[in-house]
Formats: structure tokens, sequence, C-alpha cells
RNA sequence: GCACUCGUAGCUCAGCUGGAUAGAGCAUCUGAUUGCGGUUCAGAAGGUCACAGGUUCGAAUCCUGUCGAGUGUACCA
């Protein structure tokens, strides 16, 4: 359920009975629960704009609001604060609807297509630590826009042309190799070859050689290379898979598969008068920059810039998206600041689509330093999550005692749930401090308290057995908070929806969480002495707070357990 | 040089479409509780929100400048 925008729509007939338009019709959070459960404070921002003393505005609008069934208590404090308090019966009824899978959530009234582009692994690599935060971001976002009811196109733009693949099909050929043998350790093929070609000038010739046969379309040449990225392709298969994103074969859209449309791409800026020649270079010219973008070279090659073109035309112009997300690291955002205003230029995308970097910062470690290995060397996503999970085993075989299934099963989802969670905890905007205590930590905001709670709802709802399903009476100040922070639900979701941010969804969880625990504590619900009534309305609170915990992990992409 | 991002408690982070006494967790100290799963709950202490100006009734939040950190900056992706 919407709060806030029902509120707003209160408020805006209000403003209308008393002939006034606002600026701005926003409600916020309460900032203090003491204060009611939502506020208004633009009667002071009005007050100068209409010459009217602030309290009395307040006033005047405070009584129009009060005839809203909506509102238990309206009241003006201060200098002209609005303090909004909902009325239970109002949080009752609607906690009714949080009972269903969805936690209550609607679907949005005007659905649109969105790609997400994420993960986008280098196909002579192994993917490392680097595409950790893009394939989290990138899964959650896509979940969220799902969820809500988008049409969400996820694409993986895997790298695999260039001067990389010369490289390789000329070590191989130089070796004479078996592919199976060989290319079952992709790392340190790619290894080898990358030393060759920095030790050996004739190797490195004959490496850029086969980028041209290769981009010519030679048979030989091309059967190695789809060897080299279906190999690839199975390793991240085998990541994606280990934690739990929904990538596949159906979202790969290859750098590759846009080369054919290069050229015309290039041919096309320049008959629009968007690029021009400059040093023998086709470049793109932007208002108050020295940098232009090159889309292509002295030697006619194209470039990574060139590719982002055509991908923003084939999603926007083909595939008909009205909001494209680039998840990837924030380094690039000069890149993508320039690739959005070519394609606007170039008219590959009108001012509707919406086309976002969805920028994110390093992973360090704890010592402040990117994030590496001992020696000094990258960390293989693939050891990372492994460490993860055996370190969740550790945790929580700590805890208590678990047949070797049931230890596998939950530490596969605590330790994945950790990694993303710590990750999608923080402003994807900042840097990421790496500390595996911290995230295992089943105190504090983490993947493991917010399980826990969820886990300790569902042995409380087991052991009731079956209960009517009930509005929920709430009674006291705990219970009231613990509803509104329920159906607070949907309006997180929008605002991260909004913001393309998953920690403000991270932020609600704890806070749901946090004052579940608080409920639990002062309010028993199968206590002796519990009566009837009140043990039936408080399982159905549980059940709703367990309901959203469950909604919000699953968008997260982090699974919830039935017992720990 | 220029551009972008960031600077909030000892540490890790929220809060930033301007609002009432700047919030959490960890760590530190104190207490409850023999517990409907104690991997719990409550409390204390800890802050010139980098610094200096400005706008405003009101600034951690907006603007300008300074300092500090990181990143990017013409043919890699």
């Amino acid at each position: 359920m919407q709060i806030k925008s029902q509120i707003n729509n209160i408020l805006e007939e209000s403003f209308k009975a008393l002939n006034i338009t606002p600026k701005s019709l926003q409600v916020s959070d309460a900032t203090k629960p003491e204060f009611g459960d939502y506020q208004y404070n633009g009667a002071m921002a009005l007050a100068k704009e209409l010459k009217q003393n602030p309290r009395e505005i307040a006033i005047k609008l405070a009584n129009e609001l009060e005839k809203s069934e909506l509102f238990e208590k309206v009241e003006v404090a201060g200098p002209g604060f609005i303090n909004l308090t909902l009325s239970s019966s109002f949080l009752s009824k609607n906690l009714l609807k949080s009972l269903d899978e969805r936690a209550g959530v609607s679907l949005k009234e005007n659905p649109i297509k969105v790609v997400v582009d994420y993960s986008s692994p280098n196909m002579a690599k192994q993917m490392h630590v680097g595409h950790l935060r893009s394939t989290i971001i990138g899964d959650t976002l896509a979940n969220l826009f799902e969820f809500l009811g988008d049409e969400v196109i996820r694409q993986n733009h895997i790298g695999d042309w260039g001067t990389q693949f010369g490289m390789l099909i000329a070590y191989f050929e130089e070796n004479q190799k078996d592919i199976d043998a060989k290319l079952s350790d992709l790392e340190e093929f790619y290894k080898a070859a990358k030393k060759r070609f920095d030790e050996s000038e004739e190797f490195a010739k004959k490496a850029r050689e086969y980028v041209v046969k290769l981009q010519s379309g030679d048979e030989g040449c091309l059967r190695l290379w789809s060897a080299f990225i279906d190999k690839s392709l199975q390793h991240c298969q085998e990541v994606y898979d280990k934690l739990g994103v929904k990538l596949d074969k159906n979202c790969v859209k290859s750098e590759s598969s846009y080369n054919d449309d290069l050229g015309n791409i290039v041919t096309e800026l320049e008959s629009k008068g968007v690029a021009k020649e400059s040093q023998g270079a086709k470049c793109i010219f932007f208002e108050g920059s020295d940098n232009p973008l090159i889309v292509q070279k002295q030697d006619g090659g194209f470039l990574y810039a060139t590719t982002d073109l055509a991908a923003i035309r084939y999603r926007v112009q083909e595939l008909g998206a009205k909001r494209v997300c680039y998840v990837v690291d924030a380094r690039q955002s000069e890149h993508f600041r320039q690739v959005f205003e070519a394609a606007r230029l170039a008219g590959f995308a009108d001012e509707r689509v919406l086309l976002e970097h969805i920028a994110f910062g390093m992973m360090l470690d704890k010592s402040g330093k990117p994030f590496k290995t001992r020696d000094g060397g990258t960390v293989k996503l693939i050891d990372l999550i492994d460490e993860a999970v055996n370190r969740a085993k550790e945790v929580i075989s700590r805890a208590n005692e678990y047949s070797q299934e049931e230890l596998e099963k939950i530490a596969q989802v605590v330790g994945i749930g950790s990694l993303k969670y710590a990750d999608l905890s923080i402003n994807r905007q900042s840097n990421y401090i790496f500390d595996w205590d911290k995230m295992l930590s089943l105190d504090g905001n983490t993947a493991l308290y917010m399980q826990y709670a969820y886990a300790r709802i569902n042995s409380i709802l087991n052991k009731a057995g079956e209960f009517e399903t009930r509005e929920p009476k709430l009674t006291d100040t705990l219970e009231r908070r613990l509803a509104l922070k329920v159906l607070a639900l949907e309006d997180t979701l929008l605002k991260a929806y909004q913001e393309a941010m998953p920690h403000i969804i991270t932020n609600y969880l704890y806070e749901l969480a946090t004052l579940f625990m608080k409920f639990y504590e002062n309010n028993p619900i199968l206590k002796e002495g519990v009566d009837e009534e009140t043990k039936i309305s408080r399982l159905n609170l549980a059940k709703a707070t367990a309901n959203a915990i469950k909604v919000s992990l699953n968008i997260l992409g982090i699974e919830v357990l039935e017992r720990i």
C-alpha cells in the first residue's frame, strides 16, 4: 500500500479547499515517533509567499486535514509543523492486505520496459571481485523493477571482442593444443598468451593479424573464438548459479553482436553532423569540454563507445526500452555521460527515455586499499563465494547442531545472502569496505539478522498451528510502530525504484526487523496468560512482518530459511 | 591543469527533494532476563556533521571558496 501518496492526495484536496497552490506536496516520515506517523512541513515555506503567519496557515490546513478519516490526530506544532497520526483502524484494515504473498504491494499502474545492463564479464578471463558489485546490484534492480510490474530485460553485455582474442588464437595456434584440455583452465591460458604477447613482438604482430582475420569472418578463427566464448560462459554460469543471480544464456547480448552495425553508426553520426574528423579519428565533441568521444580510430577500428552507441540504439529503438540502466563502476561515469549525450544528439534516444549510469564505488579491504589476494593478485569470484559459504558454515555451527545436509543448505543461503547483503546495504556510490566479520555478524544491519528474524517468526507461526486470518488490533505503541513499518514497504520499494538504490531496502529491513524484535520482547504471543484474541491479533501482525521481510529479501536476491 | 565523487562518533555506515534535541551497529561501560529460539532486550558514554563564508524564519542537507582523499582525463574495454 502506498501511504504517502494517499496522504499527499488528501493534502492536495485540503489545499484546494483553502484556495492555495503549494510548491511542495510531499509528506515525510515523522522525525520522531512522539510526533506521530508522518509530518508536513510545507506551511513554513508557504508563509512567506502568502505573507501570512506559518502557524495560522498550518492550523487552517490542519482543520481541513482533520476531515479525513485517514487520520486519528492532526496536530500543529512549533512554528508550523503538521504532525499526522493515522487512524488505527486504517492501519489494521490495510495490514490485512499485507498478509498476501506480495506483502500488500501492488503493481505499478504504468509499467514500462526497462533494460538492465549488468555483470558484463570479459570473456578471456575468469570473473573476479571486480564483477561482483555490478552483478549483485544489477540483479537486485532487475528484481525490484520486475516485482513492481515493469517488463525487465536483463542484458549481459559480455566482452567477447578485441585484441585479446587475437592473442588467444595466436597462442593456441602456436601450441597446437587440444581445445578442451587447455581451456579447462582459461585463466592460465590467458595469462600465458598475455605473457607471450608482451614478450614477443613477432607474437604480438601475429595476434593482431588474427584479430583482423577474426573480424573479417575467417572460419577457423571463428570456430576457435566461439569455443573460447562457450567455455568462458560456462564458467560465468557457474558463478551466477552459485550466487543465485538470474542471468543465463538468454540474457547474453555480446559486444560482438553489434559488430555489423558499427560502420552504420559512424556513418549516421557523421551525416547528422554529430561526429567529425579530428586528428584522423572520428570524434564527437561536446560543449564545454575538450575531451571528445572517439567513435572510430585513425586506423578505422571501432571502440567501446561505438558499441555502446549501437547498443543504445538497439535497446531504445528495437527493444523499446523506456529506461536503460548501466550498472557499471563509477570510474566510467565520464564515458557514460558522453555516450548518453551523444545518443541524444544523434536521436538514438529521445528525452522520454531515461538513460542511467548506475555507478558504484570500488571494493576495498579493511585498510582501505583495493581488494586483492594476499600476494597481490585479483580475487577470483568463485573463490570468494566459496569462502563466504565456508565462513557461514563456521558461524552457524557455533550456534547450533545440524545434520550435514542441513548445514550445507543453511551455510549456502546464509553465506551468499551475507555476501550480497553487505554489498547492497551501503550506498552504492561510495567505496565499499569488505569485512568478513562484519558481514557475517548477527548484530546490526546484516543478512543473518534478517534471516534470523524471519526464522524466528516462522517458528512462532509453526508452533501456533492454524489460526484465523484477521485484522490485527493495534493496542500499544510497539504494535503500532511495527504495523506502520510493515505498511511502509511499498513506499520504500518505490523510493528504491526511483533512485535505483538498493540500500534503501536494506535500511528498511533493518528498521523492520529491529521493531519486530522489540515488539516480540514486550508483547508475548504464545506465552501463557495471553488471551486468544490478543494471540491471534499478534500472530497476524507477525505474519505480515514475515511477509514484508521475505518479499524484501527476495528482491535483494536473498533466500529466507524456515529454520536456522 | 580540468572534470567527477567523497569527507558525519574510535571503527563501519544511515540521514542529503532544507525543518523540531544529527541516528544505527561494532568496540567500551552498566543492567534485565532461568528465555513464546539469549546469536535477546534495555540503558550510559561517545559529534564544532573537514574548514570558512553565503542564501534562509531554519543548513549535515542548497550555493561559493579552501583543505584533504579517491577516480577519470584522444584513439583499451
